[in-house]
DNA sequence: CTGAAAGCGCTTACAG
DNA sequence: CTGAAAGCGCTTACAG
């Protein structure tokens, strides 16, 4: 791991300087083709690479981004924003230093210590969809966000479009001859429910519908979904429900089983998230709108390297990335 | 995000010479107390820090560690293993540097990109406990398995510990009552499932009981739950069941609905895993065995850095992790 | 197009 | 206990 071969070695073989080595590699300064040639080939011989560490001492780019995940155990798919910003710094020939802070902790005596590492950039991925208040430490304009927003909006932020993603579920429900279609969700005031329940209520007074709404003041889980659509069908028996998540949707499944209805027979269900070994899992598998997370990560990630280029024409403000609907056996034409 | 002060700044601060300052936050040196306090009075003055980077250059320690991740996505509690191990190893000042590869892809050019990044070990976690070649340009002397191991056995590893898991799940539902305790598993030869199969047959044995077994050819997934409950109940009429997995245990739940089988009142179930937003959802709540995975990842990183201080009675082989049963809903007294 | 030299911010023998 | 000096492996003006 790590072989003794520096930039001298290849000089000395290819018979340059060092310099030209340098920028035979940095593609810097002028070097002839004849020379590239040569000194590529005593690299590849040497089995050289310049070392990054002692790249960064001199440049101002250290060609690593930081990645602090708020709880990154917490939900499934923060797997999937890493890996959606990892491939693509990757390509780039960058590499991601990562940590995990806690929600709201923004006094993580981690996040100076990632900063001392130089990283060029950080990219936040916020836990669930939400505003955040950047750590004093983070500077706003190497900082991008993931799932989070700031008050001020004043840093990039890359979010999911809550609105399109909850358009298509309603209107996946609307087209296929849906009349009474419920919304179950969450009260807790965040951005995803304020939003898919908004959007949820537009697409309904287009089609000409009346919307009905039921929210838990449980936390997203299957407890509220069932809490939300035991209310529910007390008062009403709509043929569709629309589930603010997949957890909700897990608990509809259960209230539908309470209460002897069948789905998609009786009852036609779409969820939001396309929870791995959820959706897929349960019976009938989940008709549901995935999530553009790894989408979200990669995003993050070109942004990141954007500002770290200095490109001019670099994103701003908060980009909005589309889900897209994951059909399987809950939805039943009416 | 970076300030511009160096140890020269401290040095002239604390009239004293940047070896002195070098040796007061290095602690390698001897330096008196007084001049201790005035350096580091004028470092805290200043805000500054060791630059890590340039620490790298003339150090063997980098502070930072490689964190290889198969498939970081694909399964829920990756993120577990990558919080556990980046728990310690920031506790220690030290930095996680983090890639993502395919399953059996040894030869991915970020694996020596990582490397050329000089880190001073590699953490490396499989998707699932499984046997691994270890990827040539990796040293096995400084590398650390997590869920794996290799076929010599020549790399430390830590993995869960199988046996002690599903001993824990077949004396709950022995010491409970049962008789008749069947046990579903997948066909695919793989650590987890040989070991827990053999664990459950000694299990029974030792109770004097009668060992069954039905296995999925499918890979493990409700799907295969419910292939292999469906043989099973054909042929048997179990009072308990062990499931390989919760996702199994999932496959079970909707069998035994469609056979009119209550659980727990019919039918017991135990499962492995401990699955966010499954185990939990379900319903009954699924007793299960939660999996070490954070532990797992603290340990890694634990020997990971017993490895970079070279401590002579540091960890070697493999190191088995037990796991602990989560009691909920899906065990009956007999 | 090529190279000698300074220097990035530290650590590490070594001398005092 | 303290400090002057060399050097880690590169990059970057600058001169030729």
């Amino acid at each position: 791991m790590g072989n003794g071969v520096g930039i001298r070695e290849v000089a000395q073989r290819s018979g340059v300087s060092i310099t030209t080595v340098s920028h035979a590699f940095s593609g810097r300064g002028q070097v002839s083709e004849s020379t590239r040639q040569r000194v590529f080939e005593a690299a590849r011989d040497l089995g050289y690479s310049p070392d990054p560490v002692a790249r960064a001492m001199r440049s101002a780019s250290r060609g690593v981004l930081g990645f602090i995940s708020e709880e990154v155990a917490t939900l499934p798919y923060s797997g999937e924003i890493v890996r959606g910003a990892q491939s693509v710094v990757s390509q780039h020939g960058f590499m991601l230093m990562m940590i995990n802070v806690e929600e709201h902790s923004s006094d993580d005596p981690q996040i100076p210590q990632l900063l001392a590492q130089r990283v060029d950039a950080v990219i936040y991925a916020a836990a669930h969809h939400r505003e955040v208040i950047l750590p004093d430490c983070l500077d706003p304009d190497r900082t991008v966000l993931v799932d989070a927003f700031t008050p001020t909006q004043n840093v990039v932020s890359v979010v999911p479009n809550e609105t399109q993603m909850a358009t298509l579920a309603v209107n996946k429900l609307i087209d296929t001859g849906h009349k009474r279609i419920a919304h179950i969700t969450v009260t807790s005031p965040n951005p995803a429910s304020r939003e898919r329940r908004r959007a949820y209520e537009a697409a309904m007074l287009r089609a000409g519908l009346e919307p009905i709404t039921y929210a838990s003041e449980l936390d997203s889980s299957a407890e509220a979904g069932r809490d939300a659509a035991t209310r529910l069908f007390e008062d009403h028996k709509p043929s569709a429900i629309f589930a603010f998540s997949d957890r909700l949707a897990m608990g509809v499944y259960q209230v539908a089983r309470e209460l002897g209805l069948s789905i998609p027979g009786d009852l036609s269900v779409v969820g939001v998230d396309n929870m791995p070994f959820v959706a897929d899992a349960v019976l009938p598998g989940l008709t549901t709108v995935q999530l553009p997370h790894e989408e979200m990560g990669r995003r993050a990630a070109e942004i990141a390297l954007s500002i770290v280029r200095r490109d001019a024409d670099r994103q701003q403000g908060t980009e909005a990335i589309k889900g897209w609907l994951v059909e399987r056996d809950s939805v039943k034409h009416q």
